[in-house]
DNA sequence: AACATTTGCAACCGCATCTAA
DNA sequence: TTTAGATGCGGTTGCAAATGT
């Protein structure tokens, strides 16, 4: 151990930042049909311009699919805590007590949160000692500025990954300075989209004439992502045009099936199109995915 | 309404550790 | 056993959204 630490990647032909819906596809789609046996010649592989490391982030954190998401439970939260009192910022293995919990997740509960509710609490408990008043901020997210109640309903908020309207994403931005979308839909849902499609069972291309249902944001027109099967030959084909029903239904694309920006106008990324002409630069370049893992984006 | 500040979290960075040749 | 590359981990940062003034 301890060698001199190569780069992982060269920075400069790679991207960075927000993940786009395209890229997010690609990588579950890669990881779908091969698995990551090695991360580092992922990106290659599979057509990205990301490090190998970014990649596996973006798999571990947000993408595979045994991912709980929504607001932590109360039980979560003193599981956290306990943990934490015991073996310090050991995040990886607190987040081995919690299945469907990361550990960038945890941390980030753990900083923005549970410290913050800790330190109030002992100054509540203080502050108690002296007046005898009761302690009224004993409910979860309970901070100094606000009051935040989060969801203790028993199956742990997974009704945010179906097809709950009160529950969906109020709002996604993106940047638009930057070409990202300004704004997605709140009625697209493409987060539950992705992990739908992918498990259901009915071939999109088998059934083109039922777009509507397939991309349904609610997901509850099965169907069957057979490119994504070692098995299917033409599944870089049938990826390609299933990519284009997305477009579509994210409008992406004119009547006419041009890439469009979001704003409306045509554009080009050379860099992405390189890899793969068929998937059109206007969705790799301009949709990320935000999907509904913060209590910001949840409905009351 | 406009601006400033705070919050929350995805993503990045770099060191530690693991693994295979 | 040594070495180099790959992966894991924890700290930190950047930025959009939320909130306050």
């Amino acid at each position: 151990m301890g060698r001199g630490r190569a780069p992982c990647c060269d920075k400069s032909k790679v991207r960075t930042g927000p993940w786009s819906t395209a890229e997010d596809l690609r990588l579950i789609n890669f990881i779908q049909k091969h698995g990551h046996p090695n991360w580092r010649a992922l990106p290659k592989q599979a057509g990205l311009l990301r490090c190998g490391k970014s990649c596996r982030l973006r798999w571990i954190n947000y993408l595979r699919p045994d991912l709980k998401r929504g607001n932590f439970t109360p039980q979560e939260e003193e599981t956290i805590i306990q943990l934490h009192n015991t073996i310090g910022n050991k995040w990886s293995k607190i987040a081995a007590s919690l299945p469907g919990r990361t550990d960038n997740e945890i941390k980030n509960v753990w900083n923005t949160h549970l410290k913050k509710r800790l330190i109030t609490d002992e100054a509540n408990k203080h502050s108690t000692m002296d007046d005898h008043s009761p302690n009224t901020c004993s409910s979860n997210y309970c901070t100094s500025s606000s009051s935040t109640s989060i969801s203790t309903s028993g199956d742990d908020n997974l009704e945010i990954l179906h097809c709950d309207p009160d529950n969906s994403p109020k709002q996604a931005s993106g940047y638009s300075d930057n070409g990202y979308i300004e704004n997605i839909p709140s009625d697209i849902n493409i987060d539950i989209g992705v992990w739908e499609l992918l498990n259901s069972n009915i071939n999109p291309l088998q059934e083109s004439n039922k777009t509507d249902q397939q991309i349904n944001s609610c997901g509850e027109q099965d169907t069957n992502l057979s490119v994504f099967t070692e098995n299917n030959v033409d599944g870089e084909i049938e990826l390609s045009k299933w990519l284009r029903l997305l477009e579509n239904e994210l409008g992406l694309t004119n009547d006419d099936g041009d890439h469009l920006r979001m704003d409306g106008q045509h554009t080009v990324d050379q860099q992405i199109t390189n890899f793969e002409p068929e998937i059109s630069p206007a969705f790799l370049d301009y949709s990320p995915i935000i999907w509904p893992s913060s209590p910001q984006y949840l409905g009351d």
